[in-house]
DNA sequence: TGTTCTGTACAGTTTTTTCTGTACAAACTT
DNA sequence: AAGTTTGTACAGAAAAAACTGTACAGAACA
């Protein structure tokens, strides 16, 4: 794990490994919640034991995969904010190690996520609600039509809602009002 | 639509079914937010907008698709508790609604997703803590990987008060308390 | 400027997931 | 009890995603 073995007997490094293994196995298939691979899962663990920032080579010795997948699993844990960009002079390669911050990297996650959809499901169900009150609108609506489009109305009304209330669990996320609700430890 | 036609002009269910299908569309797609596919996201909408319980055959004829995939699909459903079965006499044939209490969809979804992984990743935080005070005790340790030990200890000391922080938010979003914090409308 | 090295684009392969059709068990009807 | 009908298990086909090796552009170095 980039370590000078030197420094210490086999077995330590086995025992460290062996335990360092199996935490990575499990929170690395648990950020399947993330929707990220499992084994881009598997690299973010690796990373948040190394002992320093690594290098894509280093990755991908560790993972037993090819530089290609390291590279696009790295670009996605930027994407999230998962993993940072170091910098470190003489070295020419790109280094990069995880953000230890887990509650930062989750409200981060969610926050864009849930916002994205929020947005775009807004956008159409307002849309859907003009239109539907200029069908509304004409004379000669059948009076089928118009009880249909009424529950239809009601139906997109309740959702719009729903949506304004999750863009403020949103909101509460990112400003950190969440933290007063249920506060950091320390 | 499972609408008997006669009551309406063909321009008029033209009209209803444009503004429905885009909103499907849409919702159905950032319902992947869910870990549901995309057509079994249009599904939901489907069952969304329609006007009374559908049955599987209805489904797939309005989706276009086979039998065995709204079977599956709607069981997918019905596991999130996003649709709920609905029993009618006269009809010997499944029926199904979508559950429209979006609130209480969105608080399950995320609070089991949430609680599965908080619970095995604590467990073997856990173990792996254990395993390093064993190995920290031994009196024959080198300087070198009582170093090592001690950094992953604390890291994994950090990872567990995050998901012991998550838990309490899981809580929170469980017995309502997040309601306090961010108030449904009406 | 020429040389070396690093990260990624891209095409092709492998693996995984989704979807379908058939077959059948269980439930309902007569 | 015999005859329908309904939902799903299962195997195979189709589609999507993940992964790899090669090739190359651009940065770092000499």
């Amino acid at each position: 794990m980039g370590l000078d073995q030197n420094q210490w007997s086999e077995e330590e490094h086995q025992a460290v490994q062996r335990i360092r293994k199996r935490v990575i196995e499990v929170v690395g298939r648990n950020m399947e919640l993330y929707g990220i691979t499992l084994s881009t899962g598997h690299l973010y663990g690796l990373l948040f034991f190394a002992d320093k920032p690594m290098t894509l080579d280093e990755m991908g010795r560790e993972m037993q995969m090819s530089k290609t997948s390291m590279s696009t699993g790295v670009r996605t844990l930027l994407d999230l904010n998962m993993v940072n960009k170091v910098w470190e002079k003489g070295s020419r390669k790109d280094l990069y190690e995880v953000e230890y911050d887990w509650y930062q990297t989750f409200t981060d996650y969610f926050a864009t996520q849930w916002r994205r959809a929020v947005e775009s499901n807004l956008q159409v169900l307002r849309r859907a609600l003009k239109e539907i009150d200029r069908l509304l609108e004409q004379p000669d609506a059948s009076e089928f039509v118009v009880e249909i489009l009424t529950k239809d109305r009601d139906k997109i009304r309740q959702a719009e809602s729903y949506y304004r209330w999750l863009d403020r669990v949103i909101d509460a996320m990112e400003d950190g009002e969440l933290y007063k609700l249920v506060p950091r430890e320390s």
